[in-house]
DNA sequence: CGTCCCGTTGACGTGAATCAAGGATAGTGG
DNA sequence: CCACTATCCTTGATTCACGTCAACGGGACG
């Protein structure tokens, strides 16, 4: 669905380019832009004291992010790849559409927001590692209506954002493999077999 | 800071009474109502198809629930112990302070629902279990000045919540009293000896 | 062709779950 | 007021899943 968001940031956007890993926002700046992700892929972190590093999120062609609820950003946006990505100032976006206008997207954006961090809350609680990354997975490959999934991230931050380490994110994935799930093609790229075998290791309920 | 939500629940609100484990709703009902604690507790919880039930939070005495952003609510909000509280219906608040104040209660109580619920992320993704019962002790000595600590949840509502056993709940605590930071007296009534020892133990950045 | 980086695999250690008894506590009825 | 019982909490022994440590492999790039 094209909504009135996209048309606004379409365009009020400017295309800019970042490189893998290039920082496009960071946590404390003043939240007075909006993204949407043109080509390449987005993660949304947390730097901790203690040096460890949880994915809030991931964004990819056509998501929007940077609409925090708040004068901050919570978090640090960075580039999971080189991506050329839409950046409006929300001055611009309260202009041409109205104030309205940007609370209906700040709400959106925000129930949005809450839902996945509710489902990304209970994917920790829940769910044992295998049941993670076949979740993931999942996520991932509905996502795209093609049959080979591309994913944007490399093992570290699939890891950080299940909360586990890379080490078993690797086992888990050779083992869902191995139940014929899914196959991967290099590490980056993979096709479901059995859908329904999929949503079976992942415990969708 | 008594704002003009209490003020329109407290005006428009009937007071109700439930007793322990008494379900106020269930989910997938549609949310029409918004909640008031005069007196007692309240969890949120959902109830998955495999039985397991993750806590989604807890409120007290002068706290607001039910203020979901969608039409049902998502969880099911039940009495910890024989409890007292104020229920509104929306059009109630809608006709008297208008669709605009309604508006404005969701938004805050969405917005701070999205904190909550990222800092529980945050527990559950990088804290063990002494963190955890630390931090949720922590949390409870927050809410009140007085030096006893009433807990109003029994093991399983906390195991729940923190992604926990009863079992290693309980034995967290022993440790977090051994270590000198709290003191039990009986299994639902605490004080805090050591303020500094109890924020180390549970690790708050 | 060599180097670097990332992913995979194996061996081992550990923290929390599970299994299994006890104790404390509150509610109930005599 | 005191058994009696049900429920909840604690504690111990054991198991198991995941983390840690370490080595290896394989693709990308100069």
């Amino acid at each position: 669905m094209r909504s009135q968001t996209d048309d606004l940031i379409s365009r009020l956007g400017v295309a800019m380019s970042f490189v893998k890993d290039e920082e496009i926002y960071g946590q404390g700046e003043p939240a007075d832009r909006v993204y949407r992700i043109v080509s390449g892929a987005v993660r949304t972190s947390r730097f901790m004291a203690d040096g460890r590093r949880p994915v809030g999120d991931f964004y990819h062609s056509g998501d929007i992010f940077g609409l925090e609820p708040a004068d901050a950003y919570a978090m640090t946006a960075e580039a999971l790849s080189d991506s050329v990505i839409l950046v409006a100032r929300r001055e611009a976006i309260v202009t041409a559409g109205g104030r309205i206008a940007l609370d209906e997207l700040m709400w959106q954006a925000t129930v949005r927001e809450l839902e996945n961090t509710r489902e990304h809350l209970e994917l920790l609680v829940r769910k044992n590692a295998s049941e993670r990354v076949a979740s993931f997975l999942l996520c991932m490959a509905r996502r795209t209506r093609a049959a080979e999934v591309d994913l944007a991230m490399g093992r570290q931050d699939m890891a950080d954002y299940l909360g586990l380490t890379i080490e078993t994110v690797s086992r888990m994935i050779t083992q869902i493999q191995g139940a014929g799930a899914v196959r991967f093609e290099g590490c980056r790229r993979f096709r479901v077999c059995d859908r329904r075998a999929l949503e079976t290791l992942a415990a969708t309920a």
